[in-house]
RNA sequence: GGAUCGGUAGUUCAGUUGGUUAGAAUGCCGCCCUGUCACGGCGGAGGUCGCGGGUUCGAGUCCCGUCCGGUCCGCCA
């Protein structure tokens, strides 16, 4: 027997007790006659004090850290305490030890507070993993999948695993491939989801199914994107959205409670997809904090009368630009000129991609300071000042330009301003619906529709007869926000936590001739569509139940319980920014022989 | 595909206007230390300044290229 306890397990209450430890050398601290050894395992740390003869023959087999150590002794209670960590009232008296194995120096220390940056941690991942910090992390990830579990299984869902190896349809993101040694020439993809093979399960009567499953997209990484990721995959059927939007804000309160503890009571805010984008310029709005929009000018939408734009023609920048859109930063009269510039330089970021930034500033005196002031007179600021809610001790921000750069600039801006004002507490968790997404978006490279979610979404039953009578195809990509199609909404929903996505879903198609139609609508021929997805079809003429789902982002949805903003800290072997595994150096060449055997010729350029 | 920041000791970083022998902290090694827990004290070793080219009397520092890593845009749900 290797242990008797961990080395988190032991109290003053065991004092006395003969056991036994195995465990890491976390630090040794000598002191001529006596030694501390910390032994470190998942569980915790437990000092170990070495003297008389053990100190001895410690002298004669010198001990590093990170050796695996296993020891006999007496649990003592310890003179001076450490009050720091659960075991420090107690220590073990050493009779016996034996070292298991022996440990290079490692390349960076194994401390809360490492030395080693990221690369390094990486590349040496499995070692990066014995940290408590990168620890709790994986143990939270844990906490979080059971809790799912827990409360799928306890709503009648079944966990049933999907295929890997399956079809290239490249809708949406590039598949991964891999190649058939057995069909010479032919190839799998790995899924982009199991979205497919979830809705032909409901058309087999597993009317609750969900699955935490691996998916993979051949995209480019951002922090929180990895070419495997893992989703709560989840379809019912009999199902309409709001069924959905009831379960599986359940589901999310239910892991809030397990694994934060905390109590969200309240019913989940919902916001459609248009008055997300008009109030908030984004579709993942972060409600924590108001500070909603003024929408001045845009071609988004017909503007009431009673809101449109007082501000009197004359400057060119308001004039010429198709969409001018303000927001109101609370207590911001007081920024100087240089942090207004700042501001100003923000927004010209590339990233960012603005001319410039416009400004009002509502002096405490009410008096009035703009950076536009020689184009209006007072009262013509003031209106406009009214007219985006600036207060007394206000500052009112103006971004103008094309309509989508504009509103995603001012959402950036948004975000940004709340950042600065400390309005996005980390502590503070805000749950969002945004539904009736539109069904499809212009893909401009491609001239033609695209799904925005998946074409298996189902259109709202209003919108039907706009989808089956108007021609998807128009000549010239600037006219498309006045396509019937543009307006066309989508029984389609996300879940947003503090302005990040982590679950989106839909009620789907499961009417042969409907779905038929939602293919032709996105280009594609019958026989393309009988070739893609003539599975699919086939099924829907065998009495598929309606049916709907939704799929959470689980490493995200961890990232997020546990305050980091990066899903690699919560993923055991992540991959880099460029798709590599830098601790197995993956991917790599494979050998003539393989390449033969799959009859595949390389051609890089 | 694009933008941007970085690459100097095992590790994290500093390195001024281009100028003598490239520094600090930490880690590592040795000696001393009976109550530490970020132990302490003394001493020591440790460098192809990512790589290649250029400018210059002289390059860690300036220029060009390239590789690697981070972040973001495009892309992706």
């Amino acid at each position: 027997m290797y242990r008797s306890h961990t080395c988190g397990k032991l109290r003053i209450t065991d004092l006395n007790k003969e056991v036994s430890l195995a465990g890491w050398v976390q630090t040794i601290r000598k002191f001529g006659s006596i030694t501390f050894i910390d032994l470190r395992d998942r569980y915790g740390i437990t000092q170990l004090l070495f003297s008389e003869s053990l100190n001895a023959e410690l002298d004669k087999n010198p001990l590093g850290r990170e050796f695996v150590l296993q020891v006999n002794g007496r649990v003592n209670e310890r003179s001076n305490k450490n009050k720091n960590i659960p075991t420090g009232d107690i220590e073990i008296i050493v009779s016996k030890f034996t070292v298991l194995n022996k440990s290079a120096v490692p390349p960076f220390t194994i401390q809360d507070d490492t030395d080693g940056g990221d690369d390094i941690r990486m590349k040496y991942r499995f070692l990066d993993l014995r940290r408590n910090a990168v620890k709790k992390n994986i143990e939270l990830r844990y906490a979080v999948s059971r809790a799912a579990r827990n409360y799928l299984h306890l709503n009648n869902f079944i966990d049933i695993e999907t295929p890997f190896l399956i079809k290239s349809t490249p809708e949406g993101a590039r598949d991964f491939v891999v190649p058939s040694r057995m069909n010479p020439g032919e190839f799998y993809a790995l899924p982009q989801s199991p979205q497919t093979f979830k809705q032909l399960l409901m058309v087999s009567g597993y009317d609750r199914y969900y699955q935490i499953v691996k998916c993979f997209r051949d995209e480019d990484l951002r922090a929180d994107r990895q070419p495997e990721f893992t989703q709560i995959d989840c379809e019912m059927a009999f199902v309409e959205q709001e069924d959905i939007l009831q379960m599986f804000e359940g589901m999310v309160k239910s892991i809030f409670k397990e694994v934060n503890g905390i109590e969200y009571t309240e019913p989940v805010q919902r916001m459609t997809w248009e008055d997300a984008m008009w109030n908030y310029g984004n579709d993942k709005p972060d409600i924590r904090f108001d500070m909603k929009l003024t929408n001045l000018k845009s071609p988004f939408k017909q503007i009431p009368e009673e809101q449109q734009f007082a501000a009197p023609t004359g400057f060119n920048v308001f004039d010429n630009a198709e969409t001018v859109i303000a927001i109101n930063i609370p207590g911001g009269s007081d920024y100087s000129r240089k942090q207004t510039d700042e501001l100003i330089e923000w927004v010209k970021r590339p990233q960012i991609g603005m001319g410039g930034l416009a400004f009002i500033k509502v002096n405490t005196d009410e008096t009035l300071k703009s950076s536009f002031d020689k184009f209006f007179n007072e009262e013509q600021l003031r209106n406009l000042a009214t007219q985006c809610n600036a207060k007394p001790g206000d500052l009112t921000l103006i971004l103008a330009g094309k309509e989508e750069r504009t509103r995603k600039a001012i959402s950036d801006l948004r975000l940004y301003m709340g950042e600065r004002l400390g309005l996005r507490k980390p502590e503070e968790f805000m749950l969002l619906w945004v539904t009736d997404f539109p069904l499809f978006e212009y893909d401009d490279e491609n001239n033609r529709w695209v799904a925005r979610h998946h074409p298996f979404t189902s259109p709202k039953p209003d919108h039907i007869e706009v989808m089956i009578n108007n021609d998807p195809q128009i000549k010239e990509a600037e006219k498309y926000l006045e396509h019937p199609y543009a307006n066309i909404k989508a029984n389609a929903y996300d879940m947003v936590l503090n302005g990040n996505e982590i679950g989106g879903g839909s009620i789907r198609i499961y009417q042969r001739d409907l779905q038929e139609k939602m293919f032709a609508a996105l280009g594609m021929s019958k026989e393309e569509a009988n070739h893609k997805f003539g599975f699919l079809l086939g099924a829907f003429e065998y009495g598929a139940p309606p049916h709907g789902g939704i799929a959470f982002g689980f490493d995200r949805l961890c990232a997020i319980l546990g305050g980091s903003e990066s899903i690699r800290d919560f993923i055991a072997f992540p991959k880099n920014n460029s798709g590599r595994d830098v601790m197995i150096d993956a991917p790599s060449i494979i050998d003539n022989k393989q390449l033969n055997e799959l009859q595949i010729k390389i051609d890089v350029k």
